[in-house]
Order: C-alpha cells, then sequence, then structure tokens
DNA sequence: GCCCCCCTGTAG
DNA sequence: CTACAGGGGGGC
C-alpha cells in the first residue's frame, strides 16, 4: 500500500494503516450509511477487520491495470497483482482507514426494502428537531447529505423547518416516497455514490456533484442552490435559509410552514 | 446548539 | 484576491 496523502488517512496514522494492511487479502465489499466497507484478511485467512472509506464530496475508487493512467489527486494505491486499486479524492473530504468492526449506531438504511413509513416514523422519533436537520441526522436516517435533503423535502412538499414530530402521516409517506425516489433517481444518474461488489463498476462510484453544487454539472438540482430562480412547480422565488449552518433551499409556495 | 478545521475549485 | 460550498469530527 501506499499513501499519497496521509491527511486522507483515518482514524489511525498512514504509518499505522500502512503496517496493518501488509500482506491482507481483501474480502467482501459492502456499504454502511456513506460509508464503503472492504473487508480484510491476515495472511493466514483470519478475518482482519475492514477498510473503512468515506469518499467525501469527491472521492472515488478505481481500479486500474497495467499500463492504465492513475486517476489525479490520488490519495491511497492498493496493489492487487498486476492491477492497483486507487483511491482518489479532489478535495480531501474523503477519509480511508481501518477499523476493527462495522460502524455503529447509524439509523435505518432509506433503500432497504424494510424501510417503510413506520421505520421512517421510528427513526424520526418525538424529535423537536427541524425536519431537515433531522434527515441529515445519520444516527436518524443514513445517508442523506445536505444537497438531498433539499431536493428531498421539495418533492415531498414539506418545509425544513418544520419540527419533525408534528409531520402528519399523509406527510411521513410522501417523505418516504421522496427519499427513495431521490436517492435511487440520483444513483440511477451516476451522481452519487452506491456499492456495488463489481470493481469494474468501481469507477463508477462517485461523479462530480458539479464542482460541490455550482456550475453546470449542479444545475440539475430542482432546488438547490437555485435561490431567487423560479420554483420548477409553481414558479415562485426559491428561497435561501440557514439551518445549523448549512444553506437550505426551498420554496416558500410548495413548501409551507404551517399546512 | 455554535464554531472551526480539514481541502480545493469556482464564483464574484 | 476572498468567500464559500461540501461531510465529518472535534471543541466549547
Amino acid at each position: 500500500m501506499q499513501v499519497h496523502r496521509p491527511g486522507s488517512i483515518r482514524p489511525q496514522s498512514s504509518e499505522d494503516l500502512t503496517l496493518r494492511c501488509r500482506g491482507g487479502r481483501l474480502g467482501p465489499v459492502s456499504r454502511r450509511s456513506k460509508t464503503l466497507l472492504i473487508a480484510l484478511a491476515d495472511r493466514s485467512g483470519g478475518p482482519d477487520g475492514l477498510l473503512q472509506i468515506h469518499l467525501g464530496m469527491t472521492g472515488r475508487m478505481s481500479v486500474v491495470g497495467p499500463g492504465q493512467a492513475t486517476p489525479v489527486h490520488p490519495a491511497v494505491t492498493l496493489h492487487l497483482g498486476d492491477d492497483r486499486l486507487v483511491f482518489s479524492d479532489v478535495r480531501g473530504l474523503g477519509r480511508f482507514g481501518w477499523v476493527p468492526e462495522p460502524p455503529q449506531g447509524l439509523g435505518p438504511e432509506p433503500l432497504d426494502p424494510g424501510f417503510t413509513v413506520e421505520t421512517l416514523a421510528l427513526a424520526l422519533g418525538k424529535s423537536r428537531q427541524p425536519i431537515k436537520v433531522r434527515l441529515m441526522d445519520p444516527s436518524c436516517v443514513s445517508g442523506i447529505g445536505n444537497i438531498y435533503a433539499a431536493e428531498i423535502l421539495f418533492r415531498a412538499r414539506i418545509h425544513p423547518a418544520r419540527p419533525s414530530r408534528d409531520l402528519s402521516t399523509r406527510e411521513l409517506s410522501r417523505l418516504r416516497e421522496s427519499i427513495r425516489s431521490v436517492l435511487s433517481e440520483a444513483i440511477d444518474a451516476g451522481l452519487v455514490a452506491t456499492t456495488s461488489a463489481d470493481p469494474a463498476e468501481w469507477t463508477l462510484f462517485h461523479r462530480e456533484v458539479g464542482g460541490t453544487a455550482r456550475g453546470e454539472a449542479g444545475r440539475g438540482f430542482a432546488i438547490y442552490d437555485r435561490e431567487g430562480e423560479p420554483c420548477p412547480g409553481c414558479g415562485r422565488a426559491v428561497q435561501r435559509i440557514r439551518q445549523a449552518s448549512r444553506s437550505t433551499f426551498l420554496c416558500p409556495g410548495c413548501q409551507r410552514l404551517e399546512s
């Protein structure tokens, strides 16, 4: 293993990680919340924890064959026979490291078949937190970031500042549906990461979400980063508010505070 | 809850 | 040139 960017290694030092991985073998690939997990086996084939990889905003995993070009901004390279598995990351917000076991304390996976309205209601609990802040809390629901929280609430026609415990059953139902459809569509469009055990697909793990929202690629969002533009639904000007120090975008016509 | 840090590219 | 965006972790 080669570490090109020690700052991307967490939770241990790059030296510790390098020693830990020496001679190991990669096992099954999985995902939990926004974390990619690759099981490790030691020299004798026994389980030996996992590589835990968070792509941040711009991280990628690529399998590079002999003679193929190395991705730009490489952070870590694993040598797998003739091939190399490269974790690259333009902005450096991603993380790569070893953990003894999968992450704990995470909320339900929204794309699991078992993610029902009841699951969502239970996860939200009786919190008074604004629904947008709650959605972004991985201990509540897994894998929803700032951009998609805005997109989800816009589609569900729910104001981001609504206290989560005040949502009606009807709204929760729309919310669940929107979470699943918005995330599924983003994955299908190749905009966000999901997991495939097939290394041939690993370069698809992530594409730019639009230079972090702005620029041409970022124009694909219905509401995110469209302050002042007409709502695609009703034409009213999109508003921008701050919640927990993060920008939220909403349509004051389609997403009402009081229903 | 807040703030700051990590880091880089892009908008202004 | 500066401000700012992203997810997460840390500190108060």
